[in-house]
DNA sequence: TCGTTATCAGTAATGATTACTATTATTATA
DNA sequence: TATAATAATAGTAATCATTACTGATAACGA
C-alpha cells in the first residue's frame, strides 16, 4: 500500500477524535484541510483501513456505518433519543454494570465474528 | 393495529424458522403462500413488528438487515466465510466460552441501546 | 350493512455506498 | 536525478437495500 496524503489525513481524523463519525462526517472534516478530497476517496480509504484492522466499523440502527479509531476491545452504548455513542471500556459489560453509569439499557446487540466449524473444521 | 393476513404470514415465517432471514428471503418465502404479496408490504410489516418488539433486527456487516423471531436475550456468532448466523444462548457470552463451542472468534461488536444521562437525567 | 380508515400491491424515490474513468502522484530503478 | 510502472485520486455514474407514494382493497366498529 502506497503512501497517500489523503489516507493519512483520514486516519489522523479518525484517530484524533473520540466520537464515532460516519463517512460523511469524516468527509466534511477532511475538506477543511484538503478542500478537493472526494467522498469516494473517503469511502475507499475507510474500507481499506477497516480491512487492515487500523479502524473498526460499527453497524448501528441508523443505517449508516460509524467508524472507531480505537481498536482496543470495548463495547458501545447508543442513546435511543440523541444517537450519541458512548465507549464502554472494560470492566463494564453487563447491562447491570452499565446501568450503574447512569445509562438505562433497553436493548442489546452482541455479535461475534469468526470462523465456524464447517468452514474451518 | 388491525389484523392482516399478510402480517400474520410474515410473523409466522420469522417465528417458524431458526435462521435469521433478510427481508428478501422472507419475501420469497411468503410468496410461496401468498403469491401476490409485495416486497413493500414485507418491509413495512417487518419494521412494524420490530418497532412493536415482536421480532428483533440484526445489523450485520453484509449491509442487509437480518431478522430474528426469538426476542429472548442472546448473542450471535457470524461466520466470516459462509455468513451463517449462530445463536449463542446464555451461558455462552465471552469469546473464550464461544471458542469452547468450536467457533474461532476474530472480532466482536457489542452495542447496548438505551437512554443516556443527558436525555433522561 | 355501511362508513371509516388501516393495509395492500405496485411502483417510484431515496440515500448510503460502490464502481468507473481519465488524470495525478508515489516509488522503485536505471 | 529522470523515468517508467502503476497505485491512488477527483469527479461522476451506478448499485441496491430500504422507504415513500398512490389508488384500490379489506378489516371492523357502529
Amino acid at each position: 500500500m502506497r503512501y497517500s496524503r489523503q489516507r493519512e489525513l483520514i486516519t489522523d481524523i479518525i484517530k484524533g477524535r473520540c466520537d464515532h463519525p460516519t463517512a460523511d462526517m469524516i468527509y466534511y472534516s477532511a475538506r477543511e484541510v484538503e478542500p478537493n478530497i472526494s467522498l469516494g476517496t473517503v469511502y475507499r480509504n475507510l474500507k481499506l483501513l477497516a480491512d487492515e484492522g487500523v479502524i473498526i466499523t460499527l453497524e448501528t440502527q441508523d443505517k449508516k456505518l460509524h467508524y472507531d479509531g480505537d481498536t482496543s476491545r470495548h463495547s458501545h452504548f447508543i442513546c435511543n433519543k440523541c444517537g450519541k455513542i458512548i465507549d464502554l471500556f472494560r470492566p463494564a459489560k453487563t447491562p447491570d454494570e452499565i446501568s450503574d453509569l447512569g445509562l438505562k439499557v433497553t436493548g442489546e446487540r452482541c455479535i461475534y465474528y469468526g470462523d465456524c466449524t464447517e468452514c474451518f473444521g
